[in-house]
DNA sequence: CAAATCGTTGAAACCGGTTTCAGGAACCGG
DNA sequence: CCGGTTCCTGAAACCGGTTTCAACGATTTG
């Protein structure tokens, strides 16, 4: 049922209609706005999204661009879900685009948001690299970056994870390590926290580098780590999967968490707590910082001039199990 | 740009660059028509999606329908990475929902396509199921069902979760195991398979009843489950998650696998070949299940009143170490 | 009581495409 | 050579909303 038909039942303008329906009437009895809207419901009359999206030029769609290495973890999908949630709330879908495709699709360069959206929800892509620049360059529309990263002045959720690394290194240190490895992909401000602090303690640095950010990548790299170098005494993982994946490398080189090695991840995921050996994790407020992202661009979309917002967000050491002696 | 606009500096009608950018000229000479996309290409004229589905009434989008506890697990990460990439070939987005959601919103029962969409792919959702009724009720565009379970008859990409239980459990029979588990959280064809070939076998049946699917929950079942009954010498899994779970139960236990335990689980994911002891699992064939869901999808989409259509996936045992004696 | 002001409502334009329809040109047959 | 058919093109209607604008009625003021 359109506005039109609605509009005819009720011996009124479709532009009343409209208006009445959107809470924008200024003249109407109460009571009359009242039985259009009693009608609307009883007719099931749902103004179509598609010709409001032509008129008003919003679709209440918003992207999330997301790079194809995170799709499966189980930070992504919850990532994805807390987001999911609370953008309904506000009225708004969503659509998950994986950015790493945009390089390939039909041999050249394509833009994810060759359609339509209100906005864009940027999520743990460094501002610096490449990629980035390119996908934002001609970007109409708002965007929030969510996650970790400096870069250009945009409305942002920005996460402390130089901090989160401190208090997991410090923990570790305290805890009388002697060698401590820092387990890692790609190279972020959780490194200059884990060096700063161990050159200050006079231990070397120790860097796992894996091929990604997932359990097995975890596992295959401190097990050819230890091979060479022998077994650190601790580890921190700048996320839970691989620290999982280090616990099981651990369990394979015959050494025990946490009599032998101190064990830390980074995220504060479920996987993580409800191990068999609870791991120890810096617990990232991810629920809050998606409701943060959407408030600033739900603001954003309202107000488009209005100044950029930051909010910083600070993730704490929760210790567990495989770091507690 | 729009397409009037660039009617104007090609000098035709609207009308004829709408049917020559579609391809439903009949009369245009091809010089023209070369032209015609060329000043396209040149004036970075995109018709506005959300104009054509006005006119047209597709979105070109489609809804793929979830539910919440698979939400995070890697099958489901990857399920819908490939529904994702394969819909881009045909020009579609996708949008997840999270159909356990559709009860609470807004206090009454919502419905997740009160937004307009092309067609839907139901993922793994139990056709007889209450919840399955009440979302397809009155469901006005085309869907496909993906994964198992039976129920009426629509267009389907059935997986033969039978057929491949029956695999697994006869594996390991063969090995010997005198005592066999399955673990699972609902009930489906697996249980029949399994309580099938093990009565067959002269076997008392032992159901390991987990709280979902996750690698925690397969952790605590089997761990309460040994407690009161002991440690069987197979266990089969109905998923890969679930299996690893079972695994660091058996750790904790300290029982060997394969030593002392068989384990098998299903899904066939990068997570449990690339366990450090890889999990034998039932493979399948996930991104050929999505191209032939999209196939279903597209044809339904151009033909409405096409026979229904529906293809039976049976998915096969990859022997790991898990299992293997 | 008439005129000016104010405010509400409905008619119409608009968003940007697609598709119908009718008119004109080309082509065919008588 | 003329009438009828076919084919192609552009004008206009349409999809279903929102928003502008002008007219009309009510209210207030001189």
């Amino acid at each position: 049922m359109t506005i039109a038909e609605l509009a005819d039942t009720v011996k009124l303008n479709k532009s009343s209609v409209s208006r009445i329906l959107n809470g924008k009437s200024q003249g109407h009895s109460v009571q009359i706005q009242r039985r259009v809207r009693e009608a609307a419901t009883a007719l099931g009359c749902r103004p179509d999204p598609t010709a409001r999206a032509l008129a008003t030029g919003a679709t209440q769609i918003i992207e999330i661009w997301i790079m194809i290495q995170e799709y499966y973890s189980p930070y992504f999908g919850y990532l994805h879900h807390c987001l999911y949630r609370i953008g309904i709330t506000h009225g708004y879908r969503l659509i998950a685009e994986d950015v790493s495709q945009m390089a390939d699709i039909g041999g050249g360069f394509t833009h994810p948001s060759r359609w339509p959206v209100d906005g864009v929800i940027i999520c743990d892509l460094a501002p610096e690299s490449d990629l980035y620049r390119r996908l934002t360059a001609n970007l109409r529309v708002p965007l929030v970056n969510l996650g970790q990263g400096l870069g250009p002045q945009t409305d942002r959720v920005l996460l402390d994870v130089h901090a989160g690394a401190m208090e997991a290194v410090r923990h570790l240190l305290a805890a009388g390590c002697r060698r401590l490895a820092l387990v890692r992909s790609q190279a972020d401000a959780r490194d200059d926290a884990y060096t700063e602090l161990v050159r200050a303690a006079g231990i070397k640095p120790e860097v796992v580098v894996a091929v990604n950010h997932s359990r097995a990548a975890g596992t295959r790299a401190l097990l050819e780590h230890a091979r060479t170098y022998g077994c650190p005494e601790g580890i921190f993982c700048v996320n839970d999967e691989l620290a999982i994946g280090c616990f099981l490398a651990l369990s394979e080189l015959g050494r025990s968490v946490p009599k032998d090695v101190l064990l830390v991840g980074f995220d504060g995921l479920e996987n993580a707590r409800l191990f068999p050996c609870p791991i120890s994790s810096v617990v990232v407020p991810v629920e809050e910082m998606c409701r943060l992202a959407w408030e600033l661009l739900v603001r954003r979309l309202s107000a488009p001039e209005a100044p950029v917002h930051q909010y910083v967000m600070v993730p704490h050491l929760e210790v567990r199990t495989s770091s507690h002696r």
